[in-house]
DNA sequence: CTCCTGTCCTGCCGGC
DNA sequence: TGCCGGCAGGACAGGA
């Protein structure tokens, strides 16, 4: 589920109740997430205050007051659940999947549910930056370091279909299969078609697009379809703004097609994800 | 090295 | 209604 906008909406979410706040105490339920849960992380984290709240690519990053702290990774079905001190209890199925508990100093608790246990918890240093998945990570794709040049440098590189480069987080940070597809959608790019041959134009146009379509995703709450949910429980909403992804046989925005005729929309697989495209928009 | 496939895990949806 | 296969927003290991 999670993409940038959506991690984004849930650092956003965060901020308020964890920033500049103690964390009191870590209750961890399960280790066996993806990577498994270091076993010292609750003794290592708890009993310090969190400075910064940060988002690189997929990953939220919290620092701690000690400059070491912890990234998380949402993977496929992770929210972050909000509760105020009092809140009324939920129902067991709402609970089955509640992973780690973190209380805070003023007994409101944070916690990382995750049914599909893809996801990640993990202790990173005071130069994570440097560290295992950060250090090779491409651009911040709403950041000053992001532009045609540099994009053009990496997709030269590469003979594989641009979608399947875009979700390359070495290529370019945070982008996956929904805004990959939406932002070629807007660029005008067949999928398939090879990396190193987007040039020029193109490339600025791709540019804008995923800024463009990234942009719009946070400021409609991330996209829901099926686990994204805000930290107060709530839906994101870009998934109603849809171009291409998910819609299959249907027209894309002000498509003038006669759908009998195209069949709209198509959906194909690539690298073993689906891709949806419009065959006369995108070349 | 590059690229693709399979795998991790659970839940949900559509078809029969 | 109920069961079963297929599919899902990610990352990574391993094989070609």
């Amino acid at each position: 589920m999670p993409e940038l906008p959506e991690v984004e909406t849930v650092r956003r979410g965060l901020e308020p109740v964890m920033l500049d706040r103690r964390i009191e105490r870590i209750e961890v339920r399960r280790f066996d997430l993806r990577g498994r849960i270091p076993k010292n992380f609750a003794d290592d984290i708890a009993g310090q205050k969190v400075s910064r709240l940060l988002r690189r690519g997929k990953y939220i990053l919290a620092e701690m007051e000690n400059g070491e702290g912890f990234g998380l990774h949402l993977g496929m079905s992770g929210r972050i659940k909000i509760q105020p001190d009092g809140t009324v209890a939920e129902s067991p199925k709402q609970t089955t999947h509640d992973h780690v508990v973190f209380t805070m100093a003023d007994k409101t608790k944070i916690i990382f549910n995750d049914p599909r246990r893809f996801g990640m918890l993990f202790r990173v240093g005071k130069k994570w930056d440097s560290e295992k998945p950060f250090s090779a990570m491409g651009p911040e794709p709403l950041g000053n370091s992001f532009n045609g040049p540099v994009l053009e440098k990496k997709l030269l590189k590469k003979n594989a279909p641009i979608k399947t480069v875009l979700l390359d987080q070495n290529v370019v940070a945070g982008v996956g299969n929904i805004y990959a597809c939406e932002a070629l959608f807007l660029a005008g790019i067949h999928p398939t078609k090879k990396s190193s041959a987007v040039r020029g134009k193109k490339i600025e146009a791709l540019v804008r697009a995923i800024q463009k379509v990234l942009n719009l995703a946070i400021e409609a709450g991330g996209s829901t379809l099926r686990d994204h949910r805000k930290t107060d429980g709530s839906e994101g909403y870009f998934q109603h703004n849809f171009s291409v992804y998910d819609r299959e046989g249907r027209t894309c925005p002000g498509c003038t097609c006669d759908l009998a005729k195209t069949g709209g929309i198509r959906r194909i697989t690539q690298a073993g994800r689906s891709t949806f495209y419009c065959p006369r928009k995108q070349k």
